[in-house]
Formats: C-alpha cells, structure tokens, sequence
DNA sequence: ATCTACTCTATTTTT
DNA sequence: TAGAGTAGAT
C-alpha cells in the first residue's frame, strides 16, 4: 500500500548506498545452505521455474500457465537479482497491473530478503503509479505542475460535458461518457489528437473529435491535471522528445520485469519498449531460443512456438525490434488468460515477444500445482480450440484416486442454479469445508443477484467482490472534492462538484458567473468566488453563500498546516453541514453513507498528510471488506483472475451469456476466443472441485428466454466430465410453477428423442467440426430436452444458431418453433441473422396459450412480440410471443 | 430547487 | 424488469 516516496533525491544512488546491496549480498550469502552451494531462496523451485529465476540476462518471456507459481518466480528473481548484486534495489523496474499485485509482490519479496530492503525498490508498482512517479518528475516536460491532479472518470466525464457545450453541441446527442471512452480508447494506443485515426475523429460530433480531443487536452493543461491514460502517455511523450532523459533511465534500469504481460495495452507496450531499448550498436543473433527443461517436456506438443494468425506487426512507433546487447526484461503473463483485449490489451503483445526481442529465451511453466488432473484436462482440452496462442499444456503430478471429475449441472432457470448450488455449497459446508474456500463465478454481474436473494433466504454467508468501489460512492467522491480544495485550491472540477453541496442556493446561474470570472482573469475558481463574493455582481443571497465557502475554504486551509489532518477533514466534514445532510435525510442508504464518511476518516490514518493520502487515493482504489468471516464468494470471472478456491462453481453456461453475445457480435473469431480464455480462467480457478452449471430458461431484460447450453460445455473432454443427475443428489428439485409435470417430467423420463445431439444445434458444426463431440448419458439428454427455441433477437438469434435450431425446434413438441422468420446469410463466416421483432404476434388478445415455464394462461397484452399473459399458476408474465404456443 | 414522469438501455473493469 | 438519466412541471 505504502507508496513511493516523493522526497528521495533522484540520483541518490547506487553510490549513496553502497552498503545496501552488500547488506543483500551478505545475507544471501549467509542463506545459502550447504547443498551444492544454492541459496536457500532458490530450494524449492522446479527446474523451469529456476531457469526463469536464474535466467537474468537477455530478454526473457516466461509463460506462466494458471497455478504454475508464476509469482514466486518473479519475486524470487528480484531476490536473486538483488542478493548476486547484479543490481540495486533502485535499479529494479518491476511493473503490475492492479496494486494488488504490486502489494502482494512488496510483500513477497520482504519474506525473501528482508523487509527493509523492499523499501528501497522505489520502482516496484503499477504502470500508472510508476508513470506517476515519472511525470511528477518531469512534469514541466509535458507542459504541467509537479503538483498536478489526477482526475478520475467521474471528473473526465464532467470536463468533457463541458466541454462538449461549450462547442455549442448537443449534449444529448453526444454524450460526454461515450467520448470519454473514445478518449480512453485512443489513450489506450498511445495516440494523441494529432495521432487518431481520421475516421475515429470524424465518427464524433460531427466530426469535431479531434478538435474536442484537443481541446481536452488543452482544458487539462490549464487545469494542471491529467487523466489515468495520461499517466503513462505523458512519459511516452517526454521520452520520446527527450532522449537525455530516457537515456538517464535507461542507465538507471539494468533490471525490467513485467507481470501480467498479456494484459498490456500498446501505450503500455510504447512505454516499456522506450525503457528497454538501449541506444547501442550491434544486433546479436535473433533467434530465440524457445527453452525447455527435460522434465518439463511434454512430447506430444507441436515444436513452434506460435501458430495462427497472431503475431502481427507491431504498432506504429515500435517498428523496430530492440537493437542491443543486453536488455535484461522479463516478462510474465499466460497469453491463455488474456481476458482485457476489451478495454485495450493487446495479446499480440506477448505472442509477438520473440520478434520484438530478437534472442529472447521463451521458458513455459506448465507444471501446475493447483487443482487436480481432471480440472486441468478439462481446460487444457477447452483451451485447446483457440488458435492464436502459444501452446502450453497443463500437468500435474497428483494423482489422486479420489479426485472427482468435473461436474455439469443442468437447471430449469436460474432460480433453481441458485437453489441447487446453495444446498451442494451447504453440504460441502456439513463435510467441513470452509465457505471461505467456495467461490462463485459469474460471467456477467446479473447472474449475482439470484444468488444472493437465495443465500439471504438460506441465512448463507456471501460476500461479493468487485461492484461499485469504496472511492467510487457519491459521498466519499463529495468529502474528497472538499479535501481536494483545501490542499490544493486551483482545484476547478473539485471545487466546482462541491460549490452548492450542501444545497446552498448556487444554482447554475451564479456557477457559470464564477466560470467566467475565473476564465477572464485566468485564476482558480475559488479565488474568482471568493472576489465575487466581495463585489456587488451578485444578488445578496448566493453572494453570502459564496462568502461563506469562500471563507470556509480560508480557514480549512490554514488549518492544514496545524492540524492532524484526520481531525481536520472531520471538522471541514461537519462545518460544510456535509455530514448533517445526511443525517437530515431520511433515505434509506444516508446512514450507510455516513457509516462510510467513518470509514474515510479512519483510512485516512495510514498516512501522513492530507496530501499524501489524496495521492493515493487516487491511484489506489481498493478497500477490502468482510474479509474476516466466513462466507462464500460470489464474483465475475474477470475478478476472479489469480485467484483460487478449493472449490468453483460456474453457473451461467449458455450460448448468449457465455459466450456473451456481444462478444459475439463485435468481436468475432477473437471474441469467441476471449470468451473461452475466460472460461479457461474460470476452470482453471479451481483447485478441487469444479461445478459447471446451465439453464434452460434465463430472465434476461424482464422477459423469459429459453437457452440452449453453452458451446464450452462440448469443448470439455469427456474422460474428465461428469453429467450430474440433475435432482438426485440435492433433492428439492421441484418447480414453482407449473404443477409437477415440468420438473418431474424431466427428471423421470427418457430423452424422447434419443438421436438428437449437439451436432444438430450449431449452423458452424458442419465446417468446423467443433460439436463432433456427443454425449450419451441419460442425464445428458435429459438436459437437451430441456431445449427450446430461442426467438428473441437480443438473445442468441443474431448468433447464427437460429438458422438451424428452427428446425429443431419443431421437433420440440411445437412450441415456440415455426412461427418466426428469420433469415440468415453468413459474411465472412460469421451468421448474421435478422431481427424478427418487427413482425406482428400472431396471438391475439385473449388467446389462451401454454409456456414451457409457467404453464396455462391467458394473453391479457400484447405488444409487438412482447405479450403480457395472466398464467394460471404462474401470475402475470410478460414473455416473448416464440416461448408460447396456442392451446 | 425539487419532484415526477418518461425514455432508454441493459458484459466484463483497472488505474 | 429495473435502474439510470433527463425533461418538464411545480
């Protein structure tokens, strides 16, 4: 947590601190054991994880499969880099993506050499707080303050609006959160106004993109602030114009290591590439050398390292490859958890490696020492159909009799998946098992709610994690303007979020007065405020409003230098009534928030100043919660990266949830192939047991959709699956609805027909192949009875599949099939199908009809496709018009 | 300034 | 369906 210090003089060392690394060198010495003369850090580790430990010179990409101790090889590398003295502390650039992992590897490495020497790796951190650390430096360099701010999303998203009226643009029209996007995109590549594609500027705003990017970027200048993309493309810049100062880092460096390689993004990959490359001579040989040890072979695994279409050019900016000697990077990732290519992570960044650093040697962890045979099988085969990968493969030594295989569940809908992992979670918990050791995993943070609804009925201890965080709530971003202010008071877009907070009577009018003011005689908003509060352009009552903040703001500010700063922010708390706000209102989250205005003083304690802490704050974004108790974890898949549970489960395994459509539909080929990395991720979470799930009918968008099950669940190898029974195990299988003839209809009798299989369900079966894989247990075929037709074109009809499960669906006892049409056509080997919604129900008002779900009743709507049906049992519905049929 | 009624939209999320 | 966000009325 602890962050850098900013006071350390730059070019202290390494002769300011010779004694440091003799300090290591002496304790390493004293750790090395007798055996042939190892440190006692390196005992333990295979031999593949030695080689990346001991492999220090030359660039070095290391594939760290899931569970293969990926980070005990990068800490223990810090360690032995620092305890041979090959480097200083300081000479050490060690980059992570989230400060978790930077934390973690601080705290890691503390255990391996001593906590006092982690203290003087000034270059341990995320990307963003590195960049941080650079450009406060070098801030003049890119037009800024040293004390510049750094603003979040919310802030973005207001400047931008601003911004967008100023040009006298509809805001509406063009929403200033969708151009914070664009603006992040375009960060994301290390792209400037002048850089962006033409297509890219013309495609907003009627074509003003560029200009408002400009204009942006000019607006931050004068701020003296920057965004979170800013932070690494800034240094991008100053390096790039600056070659003295890139060339003092270079000297400064000898060490780069880089985890989560995978999830880099091209500015990330521009950055790193500018600190790597050395500006020396000669190129050596460049071909890499892909290294494996004798034990860690697998024979059966093809000899190239790359295949598929990756592996492309490499961005504008880093044509070419690294000309040097010695650039002693190292970097970490597993291109088959490569989860982020949505929010800019390139995976050609790491399949590209062996070309951008010509020699490099290539070293696979593929010896897993977490989760059992058949946990890996299932996602070494699932892995497998992506193409755009290195190949790595997965084994482990356990072989333990005892181990199940993985389970796949079927349910009626999502309320029976809730029900039904809620009782195996319960009986694991009646064996003993900690909740603290389940985990479940969603695709998209809907699925959550069943869970929860469920767990709190069952009295079931959850915690979730991700969701909104602990800076991210309306109240805390509100306290935190307040701070903001008095520790810097040009602070614009703080001052400007808490100006009438509380409600003071400044409307818009008198804002916009202050705007002005400030803009004409280039001040801060708080100096122009509070010289308007002292002229007569004002009505008498926002003018003794503005006084008072004005002279508020004075005091607090004085204050700060007195003051403990937790004692202060409470009283800047409670003297700008913003705490009696809450505690006048009567909602029903004011106490909460309150509650975590407590919660904000007390953080506040860990560090030294105000200032200090409004740093962090705006880098460090987390606050674990619940930590202590007992209790399950519900969270997405894309949280759940790097961790581990004795036991997983995965609910939600449908086509059009996962793989998520839009995946689909935007991303194409490689989209799929994200979604089955995630799916990867997913499997390869758990260390035990490993629960899949899949419905047959989801509540998607308030209406009921029939799913069919997921196409991963094919792609798993039979020989490590298990087709649970579905009611067998767990009892409480019954259906609310419906009277009994669903739920135990489908429980007791035979597929009634017998033939159909997975090949029939996807159009791409035919060219690819990729459902030849059948399934022929009983349970199996119970569960693809449970499939019907899915019409609707926000769920699975774009996705091709319709085209052929028409067809099937008339088999289906009639319902739902048949009525629709749509028709496909395939571009590029993608089915697009079209929308069906815009012919008319066929129903009309009064028909009686049937739904596979809520049984009989009577059609009291109807809206379009959508109709509105009083079932019998069931109540009011409203359903889409394919799930139904005439009685 | 604040409340209400309507429209729109609906993966994944870090910094 | 539900939640957010906005326009418009009071």
């Amino acid at each position: 947590m602890s962050g850098f210090s900013e006071d350390m003089p730059f070019f202290d060392e390494p002769n300011a601190r010779l004694t440091a690394p003799s300090g290591i060198a002496a304790r390493a010495m004293a750790a090395r054991g007798g055996n042939n003369g190892a440190p006692d850090y390196l005992k333990g580790l295979n031999p593949e994880q030695r080689l990346a430990v001991e492999t220090t010179e030359g660039p070095v990409l290391v594939l760290a499969g899931a569970g293969t101790g990926k980070t005990r090889v990068l800490t223990t590398r810090i360690a032995h880099i620092l305890a041979t003295g090959k480097a200083f502390p300081s000479q050490i650039l060690a980059v992570t993506f989230t400060n978790k992992a930077a934390r973690e590897m601080k705290q890691r490495i503390g255990i391996l050499i001593g906590e006092g020497n982690v203290e003087g790796m000034p270059w341990l951190g995320t990307f963003h707080s590195i960049g941080v650390k650079l450009l406060r430096r070098h801030a003049e360099l890119a037009g800024l303050r040293s004390d510049f701010t750094i603003l979040d999303t919310d802030d973005v998203v207001r400047l931008i609006k601003q911004l967008i009226q100023a040009e006298g643009l509809d805001d509406k029209r063009w929403p200033a959160k969708q151009f914070a996007q664009m603006i992040d995109g375009w960060k994301n590549k290390g792209q400037g106004p002048a850089d962006i594609a033409e297509g890219d500027a013309r495609s907003f705003a009627n074509g003003k993109g560029r200009e408002l990017y400009k204009a942006y970027q000019e607006r931050l200048r004068t701020l003296n602030a920057c965004d979170f993309g800013d932070l690494l493309c800034h240094p991008i810049r100053i390096f790039r114009a600056n070659p003295d100062v890139l060339k003092d880092y270079h000297r400064r460096f000898k060490y780069i290591l880089v985890d989560e390689y995978q999830d880099t993004n091209t500015a990330q990959y521009m950055w790193l590439r500018l600190l790597a490359q050395r500006p020396d001579s000669g190129r050596n040989n460049s071909t890499s050398t892909d290294v494996r040890t004798a034990e860690g072979r697998k024979p059966d695994r093809a000899p190239e390292p790359l295949r598929g279409p990756r592996g492309g050019p490499a961005p504008a900016g880093a044509e070419q490859p690294v000309s040097e000697n010695k650039v002693n990077i190292c970097c970490v990732g597993d291109d088959d958890q490569s989860i982020y290519g949505w929010r800019g992570a390139e995976v050609d960044n790491i399949l590209r490696f062996d070309k951008d650093f010509p020699g490099a040697t290539i070293i696979r962890l593929e010896r897993n020492y977490r989760s059992t045979a058949h946990i890996l099988g299932a996602a070494s085969h699932l892995i497998a159909h992506n193409e755009g990968r290195f190949g790595k493969t997965l084994f482990t030594d356990r072989n333990d009799p005892e181990d199940g295989k993985v389970n796949v569940h079927a349910a009626w809908d999502s309320e029976e998946e809730a029900r039904a992992i809620g009782e195996t979670i319960e009986a694991y918990q009646r064996q003993k098992h900690n909740l603290n050791d389940m985990a479940i995993l969603v695709r998209a943070s809907f699925q959550m709610r069943a869970f929860e609804d469920r767990f709190i009925t069952l009295g079931l201890n959850y915690r979730v994690i991700g969701g909104p965080r602990f800076y991210e709530r309306l109240e805390i971003r509100d306290a935190l303007a307040f701070f903001r202010v008095v520790a810097n008071g040009t602070d614009d877009l703080a001052f400007e979020r808490i100006v009438n907070v509380p409600k003071r009577g400044l409307g818009e009018a008198t804002i916009r007065q202050i705007h002005d003011t400030a803009r004409a005689l280039r001040i801060p908003m708080l100096e122009a405020a509070a010289n308007l509060a002292e002229s007569d352009e004002l009505k008498p009552k926002p003018r003794a409003a503005l006084r008072e903040v004005a002279a508020n703001f004075e005091r607090w500010q004085k204050a700060l230098e007195t003051k403990p700063h937790t004692e202060l922010a409470e009283t800047i708390l409670e003297e700008s009534g913003y705490t009696d706000m809450w505690k006048n209102d009567r909602s029903a989250e004011a106490p909460g928030r309150l509650e975590n205005l407590k919660e904000l003083i007390r953080s506040m304690e860990e560090y030294e100043s105000l200032r200090s802490f409004l740093e962090h704050v705006a880098l460090v974004m987390d606050a674990e919660q619940n930590a202590g108790q007992d209790a399950v974890s519900i969270m997405t898949l894309h949280s759940a990266k790097g961790l581990e549970f004795e036991t997983v489960f995965l609910p939600g395994w449908e086509e059009g949830l996962f793989p998520h459509q839009r995946a689909l539909d935007e991303g194409g080929r490689s989209g799929l192939e994200e979604e089955r990395r995630l799916a990867y991720v997913g499997l390869t979470r758990a260390k035990k047991n490993l629960h899949l799930w899949f419905v047959s009918n989801r509540l998607i968008h308030g209406l009921w959709q029939s799913t069919i099950p997921s196409r991963f669940l094919e792609e798993l190898p039979e020989s490590h699956v298990e087709i649970a029974e579905s009611g067998n195990s767990y009892g409480g299988y019954g259906n609310s609805y419906g009277g009994g003839s669903f739920a135990s209809g489908r429980g007791g009798r035979q597929n009634p027909y017998g033939a159909s299989r997975f090949d029939n369900v996807g159009a791409e079966s035919e060219k690819s192949g990729a459902f030849s894989n059948t399934y022929s247990t009983p349970g199996w075929q119970r569960a693809q009875a449970n499939r019907t037709e899915a019409t609707d074109r926000n769920w699975g009809t774009r996705s091709g599949h319709q085209v052929e499960r028409i067809g099937y669906g008339e088999t289906d006892s009639g319902y739902g099939a048949g009525r629709t049409s749509v028709k496909g056509r395939t571009i590029d080997g993608e089915l697009v199908a079209k929308s069906v919604s815009d012919t008319p129900s066929a129903f009309t008002v009064g028909d009686r009809v049937f739904h596979q779900k809520f049984g009989n009743g009577n059609i009291s709507a109807i809206e379009g496709n959508k109709l509105t049906i009083d079932f019998d049992k069931a109540g009011q519905k409203r359903v889409l018009d394919g799930f139904v049929a005439a009685v």
